[in-house]
This record gives C-alpha cells, sequence and structure tokens, in this order.
DNA sequence: CTGCCAAATGAAATAATGTTGCATTTGTAA
DNA sequence: TTACAAATGCAACATTATTTCATTTGGCAG
C-alpha cells in the first residue's frame, strides 16, 4: 500500500470525501522529503488544478488529526507518516541545514518513565523530534 | 541566585552588554508561568521604558543560544529557563488549555539509547517537551 | 442517471509572527 | 570622558495563520 492509497483509506474510513484538492495535497506530501508549509504545498500543485491556501490548512488540519502527516516543529511544517507500523512511538529526526527526514518507530515509550511522580501535569504526550544533521549535510563541509 | 542574577552573570561572562531593553526582558519572563511570544513580552514592558519588538526579537535569541530562554515549540513562545541543575537534559511540560509549565531534569538522557544505529544523522538533540493538562485545568471539567 | 444537501472549498480581509537594512544610541573599557 | 563596537530603533516587508460568508462539489437516495 502506498502513501496515498493508505491515506484514502483513512480518509473514506472516517467518513471523510475524497476531493480533488484532498488528492493533490497528499500527492504533493508524497513526494516531498523535507516538511513543507502550508504555502510550499500551494505552490507545488499544479497549475491546472489551482487550491487556496486556505484549504491547504483545514486539509492539513484534517490529516494531522488522523495520523496522516505530522506537524514538525523544530521548523514549521508537515510531513507524511509512514504507515508501515502504526504501534509504538513515531520519531521524526530533521536535518537542521537541508531539512531531510527520516523516521523510526520505538516499540515500547521511554520517556513515561522519565516522567517524575509528582509533576502536577495529566495525559503527557511528547513530541518525537530529533534536530541533527543527515549524513549527506555532514559530509558537505564547505557550505553553511 | 535569582533567574535574573543568574542571566546577569551569564550574559557578563559571555561578554555581551548588560542593556536596558535586556534587562525589562528578563524582568518579563522572571513574571512568566506560561511561554510568551516576542510581541506579549513588548507588551508587559513598562511603558515607560518602551523596547522594540525588533529589539526582543535580538534579545531572545541571544537568551536562547546562551540557555537562558527555552524557546517552546508546542505552543510558539519562549519560557525562562530553571538554573537549580546544570547537568542533564532539561524537559518542559506544557500545559494545552492554559499553557502554564513545569520543569524536570532528567540526570542521564534515555533517548540516545532510543535511536536507532543506521539512522543517517549525526549531532542529533531532542525536543525535550511534553504536552498535557496541568492539574489545575484537569479539575475545572465545565470549560473546554 | 439525476437531483439533493451537507461537506468542502474559494475569496477577501485581517491578524499574528518573523526578518532585513540602515541610521542612531548606548554600555563599557581605556 | 571619550571612542567605538555593540545594541537598539525604525520602517518596510515577508511569512504564516485565521475568520466570515458565498459558492461549489462529492457521494448518497431514489
Amino acid at each position: 500500500m502506498s502513501f496515498v492509497e493508505d491515506s484514502l483509506r483513512i480518509l473514506k474510513e472516517n467518513n471523510y470525501k475524497i476531493t480533488g484538492p484532498r488528492q493533490a495535497v497528499l500527492s504533493v506530501l508524497e513526494k516531498a522529503e523535507t516538511p513543507l508549509s502550508a504555502y510550499d504545498i500551494e505552490e507545488r500543485i499544479p497549475e491546472n488544478i489551482p487550491v487556496n491556501v486556505v484549504t491547504v490548512y483545514r486539509i492539513l488540519d484534517v490529516f494531522e488529526e488522523l495520523g496522516i502527516v505530522h506537524r514538525t516543529h523544530t521548523k514549521e511544517g508537515y510531513i507524511k507518516c509512514d504507515f508501515e507500523e502504526q504501534e509504538g512511538c513515531h520519531y521524526f529526526a530533521i536535518c537542521k541545514k537541508c531539512g531531510h527526514t527520516s523516521q523510526f518507530i520505538e516499540k515500547k515509550c521511554q520517556i513515561d518513565s522519565i516522567i517524575p511522580k509528582d509533576l502536577p501535569f495529566v495525559s503527557l504526550s511528547h513530541i518525537s523530534e530529533l534536530s541533527g544533521v543527515c549524513r549527506k549535510c555532514s559530509k558537505t563541509t564547505i557550505n553553511n
């Protein structure tokens, strides 16, 4: 199953309509290797099927809720979620220099054990993002 | 040592000048219990010593680099860092509802052990933020 | 196949956040 | 107290995000 097929299935399962703009956004996300802003996505949608950026925002809200995209925090943007494994804790490593991302899964979350018992919070979830430099950028020593 | 005193010491140690705007920003941060945006901070600076928001941005950049503030990602903003302990990994728990934050320290970082050996990244650091609901908000069941 | 209708989208205006270039002011060391 | 690099202010602009309301459309019933 491809990312687009998985996503369309999830939309149907949750009674969301399969629309042109939604398919266009999925298509852009599928090709992207770095986090894209709503405006980035709008720009990459083919000119023959224009989609308003407000619509892109609304689509991304739905996609995030359904786990189709991850909203990145180290760099404002959105990136598709891999669907190979559903269980466990998803981590996203994002390159500081080029924005390239890699994903991996942690079967059993370790962070829960770190949280102090007396912390006055409930329903805590952590941001699963790592910031670093990808192998490619770490080899190009000249630039930046 | 108070937050302001610690911060002034760090500024001096790093050859940054102690200026009016910097002291004003420190004073605002000291009182804040939730992450504040640059504009939030500008608004809270007393009117008799006006500081331009551009300056606030530049001050926050310096402060972040020196570890005086933490830039929050779950909600765009900045919050002062506690200085009680320097060693270890700082975690910030932020309430989804009211923005209230709590901090704690992890002596030895567990996340390093989670990262796959074959991940094509170097110099990885993780975002130490947790998102949840604070005790106070979890008791007020009516609103939101 | 066709029409209905809630869901989805478009358009325009506005708010919030962040950046850049350059002139002016200020903290601090000599 | 003076000189000067550092810090700040100002103006203009770029990017990101939200709201309201009119219009269009996907998918279902018939």
